[in-house]
DNA sequence: TCTGAAATGTAAAATAAATGTCATTATTAG
DNA sequence: CTAATAATGACATTTATTTTACATTTCAGA
């Protein structure tokens, strides 16, 4: 299976989103105030479990969570979220005594990450470092249609921001019918082209594939839209 | 098992040469069935000096060289072939003693090398590659006439900015039609052409196959302008 | 210019072929 | 060895092609 990573979820100059994680209820005022007057909307969660709730109905555009957590650890929401959006940035809240060690935040897969007590213009500056540095990464060597996108060099499929898990395979053969996009592709040319020489499977192989890949990034699998079949000949991956 | 006798060949429409350079009889031989199989045609040459000669004759649109050849060693003719016509694919067959070194290869200008002994589908599919590699049309190239389009690459006919759905056969004899402008076409030329060799269907077909493409792309298919029939041949596309 | 045989047009029915899909089996990587 | 991946086979379904049957047109020769 490929692994994660991940793609710039494009900038809404509009207005950003920010998850705020924490218990305690002075600091969810102050920080819920904080990113407000600089024209963030917020959505402020007491526990890892609604927060992961929350995240996924609100699909914020970063989160600021607090390491110590009632019911789900910090770390857990973390690793979970980081793990479908790799992308994502989440800047960690703890006490000094917390972290001692950097290397285990790297590990969680955070950004950056704050101390208590902290500057108000500190974490601001920390998201928006965080936010600019996600939205500006590597745009190249991704095609993108829809709301996927097809990173080539990390071998990484995301749909609406989330990873979408993809065999060699299935990856290769999109690879494939995406750069080349209109073209009619038969059966033959795919499988000289991503299955190689040495190994010919049957024609149903490529199918089955066509099939995956349909279920996988098609809205409705039954009535492909960018994977269209052609009949007689082969498939067409169209925009 | 993908034998490709079954299908039809969307890519060998317009019938590809293929000159074999090959001193070994019996091997000449299956090379020979092997690609007439396929529908390509073929020339067979036993020495260097005769293929460059049979080369010239007949204008082949890939070679299958031996590196191993009395007279004039592979390698001359490659580099002599390659020298004139740098796109014309040449696919090595070699001893696997014979290439120790791929560079070598690369050097001569093959596109592609296959070791003895070798599986008739690899080499197959090697040269179908190498064909489609220096073949492959442009996305967007197309046939125009009256308000319609003929997007080869795509399979596609578009009327007045309208795309018109076709079958694979349908799209097939209106290219081969359009790509043969002003001559008439028997009914016979459409079959071999259009159809291949291996299924011969009969009287009717043909022009149920016309008939279609008429009711799709003529204004008044009674009265059609641009697909006439010639009486007592056969049909004649003009412009 | 008639007339009938041959050729072609045409729609619909019959047949064939290609594809989607899932369950099962093989293969491969870890 | 196990889990993940890939390939195969079987079957239902969809789609395309061929055939059939008959209508219409063409054209040569009277």
């Amino acid at each position: 299976m490929l692994s994660s990573s991940l793609q710039p979820l494009p900038e809404t100059n509009s207005m950003e989103k920010i998850l705020v994680v924490e218990d305690d209820r002075a600091v969810q005022k102050a920080l819920k105030r904080l990113f407000e007057s600089e024209g963030f909307m917020v959505d402020v969660q007491a526990d890892g479990k609604s927060a992961l709730e929350a995240f996924r109905a609100s699909a914020p555009s970063a989160i600021v969570l607090d390491l110590r957590l009632p019911s789900m650890s910090g770390r857990d929401v973390c690793r979970e979220v980081k793990q479908q959006f790799p992308t994502l940035p989440i800047i960690i809240l703890s006490a000094t005594t917390d972290v001692t060690d950097k290397v285990l935040l790297l590990e969680l897969g955070a950004d950056d990450y704050v101390t208590k007590p902290f500057s108000p213009r500190e974490l601001l500056a920390r998201v928006r470092a965080a936010l600019r540095r996600t939205t500006r990464s590597e745009v190249g060597e991704a095609a993108t249609f829809d709301g996927i996108s097809v990173n080539f060099a990390k071998m990484e499929v995301l749909r609406e921001g989330r990873l979408i898990e993809m065999t060699a395979r299935e990856f290769n053969a999109l690879k494939f019918l995406v750069q080349n996009a209109e073209r009619v592709i038969s059966r033959d040319e795919l499988l000289t082209e991503v299955w190689g020489y040495q190994n010919y499977p049957s024609t149903r192989t490529v199918d089955n594939h066509i099939l995956k890949i349909r279920q996988k990034l098609e809205k409705d699998p039954a009535n492909p839209v960018h994977f269209r079949t052609v009949h007689g000949v082969g498939y067409k991956f169209v925009r």
